[in-house]
DNA sequence: ATTAATGTTCAGAA
DNA sequence: TTTCTGAACATTAA
C-alpha cells in the first residue's frame, strides 16, 4: 500500500528516466478488469500529453506528480495497489496505462499497474493542481510538518491520535502501515485523543515521524507478504525487515519482548501496537515536566 | 460456495 | 464545523 515512503521511492526510481523526456504516446493496456478512472476521459488525456516534454518528477503527499513543460500535471495516485514500473513487470495481467517516451536509454516506458484498480490517474492544469490538491485539502508533507505544527493540529481535535495520522488534511503522507509503526516508536497508544498528548509527547511523534519515514525510504519501502509493493525497477522493499508491529499480531514485542503485540480497530482499519510500550496512561515517566491532567480542552463549547 | 478482510480517498450523512 | 460511514475495486483466506 504505497504510503509517502512507497511514493518517495517511486518518484526517485523514474526520476532518471522520465524527467527531460518527451512522451511519445500514451496507451491503454488490454487488460479484463474494469478501467481504472482517468480523468478527463482517456483519450482526451492521451491527446493532450502525447508530444509533450516532462520537466519534473516530484511527489505530493502519497502521489507522483509528473509536470509536463507545457503546464499541465499528469497526477497518479496509486491507493491501494497501484505502482509505476520502468520494467515490464512479470503480470501482465494488471497493467492500466503505458507512456512511451521518445529516444533510447534503458528504460523506453512507464507503466502504470495496479491489480485492485482502486488508483486513478489525471491530468490537470495548475489551476485544478491548486483546486484539488491545494493546502486546504492537503497538510504539510510528514518530512516537513514542524514541531509546532504538530502541536496545533493535535491541540485541535479531539479524535484518536492513529486516526488523525491517517488524516491527510492535516499531514500528507502517512497511511496505515506507518502509523502503527510510528506510534511505536514514539511509544503512544494508538488511542490517545490527540488533543490529550503532552507537549513531550507531540515532540516524541513528531520525531518518530521522522525517523520512520527516513529509514523507510532508505530502505525503499515495504513488501509484505502478498508482495504488491515494488520498486520502479521490480524489486521489494525492505523495510518491512523493521517492521516492529505492523501485521504482527500475537507476536512478541521486538523492543520489550514481554509483550504480546495487539491488533484493534480504529475507523474500521487495522491498528497493531505493544501494550506494555504505548501505555494509554502517562508515559514519558523519566522526562522532566510531570505534569498530567492539565492538558483541558475536555468540555465541549457550548453554543 | 459464501463471506470477510485488506487500505485510500471521497461523497454524503450524522 | 467536525466526525463518521460506506462505496469503489480485486484477490486471498477462512
Amino acid at each position: 500500500m504505497p504510503e509517502l515512503p512507497e511514493v518517495e521511492t517511486m518518484v526517485r526510481g523514474i526520476r532518471p528516466f522520465v524527467e527531460g523526456r518527451r512522451i511519445a504516446e500514451v496507451r491503454r493496456c488490454r487488460c479484463r478488469c474494469k478501467p481504472i478512472s482517468i480523468t478527463p476521459s482517456f483519450p482526451q488525456l492521451a491527446r493532450r500529453v502525447a508530444g509533450q516534454r516532462v520537466d519534473q518528477v516530484r511527489r505530493l503527499g502519497k502521489r507522483v506528480v509528473l509536470d509536463l513543460l507545457r503546464g499541465e500535471s499528469l497526477v497518479v495516485e496509486p491507493r491501494m495497489t497501484g505502482l509505476l514500473l520502468l520494467s515490464d513487470p512479470v503480470d501482465r495481467a494488471h497493467l492500466r496505462v503505458e507512456w512511451r517516451f521518445d529516444g533510447r536509454m534503458k528504460h523506453n516506458s512507464l507503466w502504470f499497474w495496479d491489480r485492485r484498480g482502486l488508483g486513478t490517474i489525471s491530468l490537470y492544469t495548475a489551476d485544478e493542481i491548486a483546486r484539488c490538491l491545494g493546502d486546504d485539502k492537503l497538510g504539510p508533507d510528514a518530512l516537513l510538518m514542524t514541531q509546532r505544527q504538530w502541536l496545533q493540529s493535535c491541540a485541535n481535535t479531539q479524535r484518536e491520535i492513529k486516526v488523525v495520522l491517517l488524516d491527510q488534511r492535516l499531514v500528507a503522507g502517512i497511511g496505515n502501515l506507518y502509523a502503527s509503526e510510528i506510534l511505536h516508536l514514539a511509544r503512544l497508544h494508538p488511542a490517545v485523543p490527540a488533543s490529550r498528548l503532552r507537549p513531550a509527547e507531540v515532540r516524541r511523534l513528531s520525531r518518530a515521524v521522522q525517523a520512520v519515514l527516513r529509514q523507510a525510504i532508505e530502505y525503499e519501502g515495504s513488501t509484505l507478504a502478498d508482495a504488491t509493493y515494488r520498486t520502479a525497477l521490480n524489486q521489494n522493499g525492505r523495510y518491512q525487515s523493521v517492521h516492529r508491529v505492523y501485521a504482527r499480531a500475537d507476536k512478541p514485542c521486538g523492543t520489550c519482548r514481554t509483550s504480546l503485540i495487539v491488533r484493534v480497530v480504529q475507523a474500521q482499519r487495522s491498528t497493531f501496537f505493544c501494550p506494555n510500550c504505548q501505555r494509554a496512561g502517562s508515559s514519558a515517566a523519566g522526562l522532566g515536566n510531570g505534569r498530567r491532567p492539565k492538558r483541558g480542552r475536555g468540555k465541549r463549547a457550548s453554543p
